[in-house]
DNA sequence: TTCAAATTGTTTGATGTCAAAGTAAATCGC
DNA sequence: GCGATTTACTTTGACATCAAACAATTTGAA
């Protein structure tokens, strides 16, 4: 079964068992988690071949984009790539085996480190992310600019509502 | 740092490191990720008093919205919430344990098994459909009718971008 | 009828994640 | 200064998930 038929055979059914509730907003947060779902997988796909995650691109793009010298501190590339510092650390690991990344010591707080791009690295973040953007513009290929716009707009607003219930429940 | 900040601060970093890509759509896709994400979450806050999480409601709310009797073999409960068959086997596992549902042999098929909806496991995916439906249209709140159905619209186009990019790659 | 293929659900092994504890070092307040 | 607190990262243990292998059973074609 098709993941549209899916959603609306969902909020069919629960209205019918459940006429006393609205299924309208669910029905959006299911699509929200579907798109995202499939975007990530789709993502990954399109990267597998270079030997990385969607995770470990996360950690790559985040010190690539980070212009100069492409060195940050573990947790500024945690914050920066919504990850928990034990997630981190393994995705550091792997990417240190693989060469994209050196850990070095902080000169200036031994408690800390710094971690590096490497060249081949670097070459990997780029790689990645010509895919990966090319891949998301067409996944929208057939909206108008005004659309994007629109929609962009609203996702904003959802964005808004969830930063203020995260924070303050 | 908020979570829109972090998406126009990779978006705008990256337009100024790789000018020659386009960047609007991959910013859409974090959107969703992120959004996705946090509605999952603050879902799962919503019911974890039940003792249940979102995967197992899951199963719970497929096997209550299919009327009559709340019975459904273990493959009709997987395709429906979208788990894989070792993942839904965990589940049901635990959702026994706790008595919300009980396996029962299939009469005319010895290699499967029914799955019954217990009236404890009914209540609870009653109580949590209440709250997560309730969750999602407050997301939502400050939107008017006609701007929840342009956002829907726009969801179903992506998705019919994504059903097409998954069965042929 | 009989045996190969398909189907059903579970088990196994690997992955990726988080929360919490642990280790080490820097900083702040007195 | 100096001890308590905070900060930075890693380690550990638990969890949920998936893919692939598996065992049991049914189906279907020769």
């Amino acid at each position: 079964m098709d993941h549209q038929q899916l959603i609306s055979e969902t909020l069919e059914t629960w209205s019918k068992e459940r006429p006393d509730l609205k299924f309208t907003a669910m029905g959006i947060g299911l699509k929200f988690d579907i798109i995202a779902t499939a975007t990530m997988t789709l993502a990954a796909e399109k990267i597998a071949d270079l030997g990385v995650n969607i995770g470990e691109f996360d950690v790559l793009a985040t010190l690539r984009r980070n212009g100069k010298n492409g060195v940050l501190t573990p947790t500024e590339i945690a914050s920066a790539a919504l990850v928990s510092p034990s997630g981190l650390t393994h995705r550091l690991t792997q990417l240190e085996k693989m060469g994209h990344i050196i850990r070095q010591n902080d000169p200036n707080d031994r408690r800390s480190s710094l971690v590096r791009l490497t060249p081949q690295g670097r070459k990997i973040a780029d790689q990645a992310i010509e895919r990966i953007s090319e891949h998301a513009t067409q996944l929208v290929s057939s909206f108008s600019a005004d659309e994007v716009e629109v929609l962009n707009t609203a996702l904003d607003k959802v964005l808004l509502v969830i930063s203020q219930r995260l924070t303050a429940p």
